[in-house]
Order: C-alpha cells, then sequence, then structure tokens
DNA sequence: TGATAAACTCGACCGCATTCGAGATTTTAA
DNA sequence: TTAAAATCTCGAATGCGGTCGAGTTTATCA
C-alpha cells in the first residue's frame, strides 16, 4: 500500500494541530506544554518535533487557523458610501480589535510575525493577503475620486499598516489605553497621510 | 558603619551588568545562561535574581548601556541648512542601522521594547528622549516655517516614529534588504507625510 | 555589647522546551 | 517473500530559566 505513512502522517499533524487549538485556547500558549499537546493528541512527546519545529511554530499554524475567523470578517465588502478613511479605520480597527481581543496572545502573535528568528513565508503570504485587501480597497478610492490615480498602492498600504503597529505598540507600551482612543489615534495619523502637514 | 551593604550591592549589580555585556557581545543573548552570567560575576546563579527579575530584564539593562552610546550620535546638531525631511531620514537611519547592525541583538531589542510582558517604565524613558529630540527637530522646523505652527509635534512624532517601524518590519520580513533600500523606503513614506495623498 | 530582626546568598530543585538514540514500523527491491 | 534500508516513534536525558528555603551576614536598638 502505497501511501499509508503519508496518510497517517496527516492525521497525527491534523491531531497536533486541533489539540494546540484547544489547549492554547482553553489555557493560553505559555500555560500549554508540548506535552500537554501530546497526550491530547494521544502520541508521544518527542513526536510532535518530527511535525513541528518549535512551540513557536505550533503557534503560527494556531494563528493561521484562527485568522482565517479574521479574514472572513475583514473581507465583507466596506459600505460603498464612506470615505476611504472611514474605510481604513474600520478595516484596521477590526485587526486591532482582533489582535489585542486576548493580550497574551497578540503580543505573542506579533513578536513572531513582526521579528521572526527567520524569514517566514507563512507570515508573507498572511501579509500578502492584508495588502491585496487594502490595494482593491485603494483601488475603489481612486475610481470614485477619493485618490489620485498616480499613487503607488503598495507603498500607501505600507503607510497605513505602519500606523498601525504605531498604534499597537502604543498600546502595549501603556499609551493607548482604551479602543476609543486606539480609534482617535488611528484616525488623526491617517489624516495626516491625506492631507499632508507640510505648508 | 552605614552603606556597607549598599556598597557591596551597587558593586555585585555592577558585576553582573559587566558581564553580561561581555558575554551578549560575545556569544549572543540565546547562548548566554543566566549561570554563565553568574560564573564570569562570581557569584550564585540565584543571586542574579535579587537584582534583576528575569533575563530580559538584564537585557534591557544590557542595551540601556548600548543605547548611551547612540544616543551620543543621534544628539550631534543636526546640520541646520538640511530640510527636515533630510534630517528626518538621517535621525531614522542613524537608529535602523544601531538596530539591525546585529541582526540577533536588534529583533530581541524590539521585541522586548514593543511588545513588552508588561509596561515597562526603562522603555518608555527611553521612547521619551527619542521623542523630545524629534520635537525640538520639528521646532526648529517651524520657526524655519517649513512646518505649520498649528501641528500637534507630538503625534507627528508618533506618525514618523510608526513609519520607522514599518521599515525594521520589513527588513525583518525579509522585504528590505540593504541598508539603500532601507532609506529609499523611508524617504518615500515621510514624503507622503509633507505632501499628503489626498486630492 | 548582645540578641533579635531584616536582608542577602546560593545550592538544590522544579517545570518545560528541545534532543538523543534505541527499538518499532514501513518501504524497497531482488 | 524477505531482508536490508529508510523512516518514524517516544521514554529518557539534557540544559536552562526561574523559585525555594535554610543558612549566613548586616542592621537595629535596648
Amino acid at each position: 500500500m502505497a501511501g499509508l505513512r503519508e496518510q497517517k502522517k496527516a492525521e497525527t499533524r491534523k491531531a497536533i494541530i486541533d489539540s494546540s487549538i484547544q489547549l492554547f485556547t482553553e489555557k493560553g500558549f505559555e500555560k500549554t506544554s508540548i506535552e500537554d499537546i501530546a497526550k491530547q493528541a494521544g502520541i508521544g512527546k518527542a513526536t510532535v518535533y518530527t511535525y513541528f519545529a518549535t512551540k513557536d511554530d505550533i503557534f503560527l499554524t494556531f494563528c493561521s487557523e484562527e485568522l482565517e475567523d479574521a479574514f472572513a470578517t475583514l473581507q465583507t465588502p466596506r459600505k460603498e458610501d464612506d470615505r476611504v478613511l472611514d474605510q481604513l479605520v474600520d478595516f484596521f480597527m477590526l485587526k486591532f480589535k482582533f489582535v489585542t481581543k486576548n493580550s497574551e496572545f497578540g503580543r505573542q502573535l506579533l513578536r513572531e510575525m513582526l521579528f521572526p528568528k527567520k524569514v517566514n513565508n507563512k507570515v508573507k503570504e498572511h501579509n500578502q493577503r492584508y495588502f491585496d485587501i487594502l490595494e482593491k480597497l485603494f483601488k475603489s478610492a481612486q475610481d470614485r475620486g477619493e485618490l489620485p490615480p498616480a499613487q503607488d498602492l503598495f507603498l500607501l498600504s505600507v503607510h497605513f499598516f505602519s500606523l498601525y503597529l504605531g498604534v499597537l505598540v502604543g498600546w502595549y507600551g501603556g499609551y493607548v489605553a482604551s479602543l476609543e482612543e486606539a480609534e482617535e489615534a488611528m484616525r488623526n495619523l491617517f489624516g495626516h497621510v491625506f492631507m499632508g502637514v507640510g505648508l
């Protein structure tokens, strides 16, 4: 029988992911040990390392599954009559709420995604999907005449993403204490970009 | 004798910091164990924890010492005839070079500073010093008429800081591969802010 | 000064991520 | 079919961050 091993491996892998999702959700990342995961998945502790290089690696896979839900929300078409500024604030506040919903979870995720130990394609794919959504949003703003057609939309995406990061850092650093403050900061910062601050 | 204990404590503390600086520099953060540090400082492992709460805490103190050097450079008066945009690029490129000089060091530092496990005053002080420099820079730009006097300078500092973060994330994510690319990205993003991208 | 309190030190210990390596299982090929 | 090669499994061992608590040193004050 050809694929016996392959099939088993796939099953075991799925068992590890499922167990991780359950335990991370129940007890959080740091409180869940590899042994817990192994036991829950019905395998030996060392076997986990055949499938995932490190605990962080499992975490990122866990996040992928979680983030799928977020995408569903993020991709629902924005209200068309909103200004692009409002759409952007909506978009990033959704991300913001998702990431900060569980503080420990968000911190871990951000550390891994933004400053990974080595360049990580899983992360790149995620970012690409976000940037695609943003570019679509900007394109339709151009069609409505809210944005000049000459803008480099990727760079613009990076710009707003950076501002979103800034607000997140403010949150984790204790400068931004509530969702309201976060939204206000975003709106002000985003405003700069459209109006410019020069003379 | 009154200050005997105080004095000893100060000496021990200094011994820990010196040992840490030496070992972190020699072998890197992750390869240096608390036991290494203790041995090098001539004390017991557990004693280290009388002076520093966690290994991360030692790391941040280590960084403070390192960052002092950076401040010396950052505070040399910018060339007065530069445009504020050039001054900003200079300023943030210096920070950028400093942080990315040693990739592992920078990653660890950024993770701790930007997404700390709990709000950290040491970090806040650092940021305050940076923001002070930036605000001074903006003020003199206002005096020269390069910036309208009504701007909220703190928010403006946050804005540029966020863009700097974005470039750093690009670096660690493998999108920005060289210092030249980093500088170009910064210049373009900073440009947005002054000109605005609206119609 | 002496004795009680306060603070400091550190070897031993704990929990956990990660690695080792010996044995079990599956594949390959004759 | 079968036996050697390749791959997979997992209990045991390792190394490290962090804590505990018993013993030691210093401070306090009658």
